[in-house]
DNA sequence: ATCAATATTGTCTTAAGGACACAAAGGAGA
DNA sequence: TCTCCTTTGTGTCCTTAAGACAATATTGAT
């Protein structure tokens, strides 16, 4: 009567090429074979939620993940048959590779594709959510580790805020908020000028854009 | 090994006389006798998140709340002796009064007493995301519903950030955010010159300060 | 040497934020 | 009713941030 299943279902997104994706697994067995699911994992009662992620990824052969817990999904037919609880985390990395046999693909998060159950409400309540942490600055250092150049962050919040911005102004502001500094390198150029490389100096939880 | 007990812990807040309080009851058994507590419940399996929250609060006579996910606490040992995943709900309301046999009080949230088991650690995390919330314009109908003066909506912010604010700034910010409207009517004097009451038009969910 | 592609840079105007002091309205009491 | 006390209401100046806007510099390819 009080007992629930609780399960983890993992939102875990990177920034590659300029876009920021999520990463989803196919289902292999009916029901819903051949859809797109987040990875996930009922968890023991004798594990953290924390330990639960973990696992789950490492299961994957992910590692050096940032996460967070995100929300709690209770709709007693979110899957039908059995009662489970649902949590969600918010995971980022920016290591795109990982060491499993199952069939998995980082998606766009414009271009989600069909998902199991609720998982397509879950992702877009998680997305919303990254991005509103992206907006203050959360993040920022994993999606962008080590070095990157301004046109490349000037894609990732972009992105996030779905319209074109203003190079001088964009670079204006980042370098006021003093949170990157110059590495004295340039990228090498694809075409084109090459691009000086920055890395995060220390990175104030302050809010850069609005809307 | 998959079955966990869940229980709701619902952070009930309201403003009164300038402050932010939230409602805590006094445990009446052993262990912890004597310690104050938030309102909870274990969780059924047929029932959702929201129809517990419900549920819980209308057993102490306690109605119109706002109410939304927080967090969740999933330490093996968060409670001795058995496994039980907690959730807490940030909730809000501007009715103070409630209808219950138990013993309860409403405590400035700068000044929490002796909690049982996690329940400190859960009510600062939560004041947090309060705050956090605040700075961005939610909840500022449901904590001044009707109509309100001026310097009560500056004592909320001030408590808020924990810090005095000019007065004449801060109305040039809010009637700037065009969110509240003069009712034309005036408040009774305690003391001094009467203040004219407000009332909020549309809220537009954007940060009114930062840090 | 020229071209194509991309990165870098500065000025001006407008909006918002912060510092600051005095006048106005009501109540209490002489 | 006059004075005092308390609290509310208001305007200006200065500084900082935001937004609009176009020309030049650096590289690789041909």
């Amino acid at each position: 009567m009080f007992n629930n299943k609780i399960e983890v279902l993992i939102n875990l997104f990177t920034f590659h090429n300029g876009e920021i994706k999520i990463l989803l697994f196919k289902k292999q067995d009916e029901p819903f074979k051949g859809y797109w699911m987040l990875p996930s994992n009922l968890m023991l009662n004798k594990e953290t939620l924390d330990e639960c992620v973990s696992a789950t990824l490492t299961d994957r052969g992910i590692t050096d993940v940032y996460k967070e817990t995100c929300d709690v999904y209770t709709k007693v037919d979110r899957i039908p048959e059995t009662r489970i609880v649902g949590i969600s985390v918010l995971a980022v990395t920016n290591n795109i590779s990982l060491n499993t046999k199952d069939e998995y693909e980082w998606f766009n998060i414009n271009n989600i594709p069909k998902t199991i159950y609720d998982n397509g409400y879950i992702i877009e309540n998680t997305i919303k959510k990254l991005k509103e942490e992206l907006l203050n600055t959360k993040f920022l250092k994993i999606f962008l580790s080590n070095s990157f150049t301004l046109p490349e962050l000037q894609k990732l919040f972009e992105h996030v805020l779905n319209k074109k911005l203003d190079r001088r102004n964009f670079r204006k502001k980042i370098l006021n908020f003093d949170i990157i500094e110059d590495t004295n390198e340039k990228s090498i150029a694809v075409s084109g000028r090459p691009a000086k490389l920055y890395s995060f100096k220390n990175i104030k939880d302050r809010r850069l854009f609005n809307e």
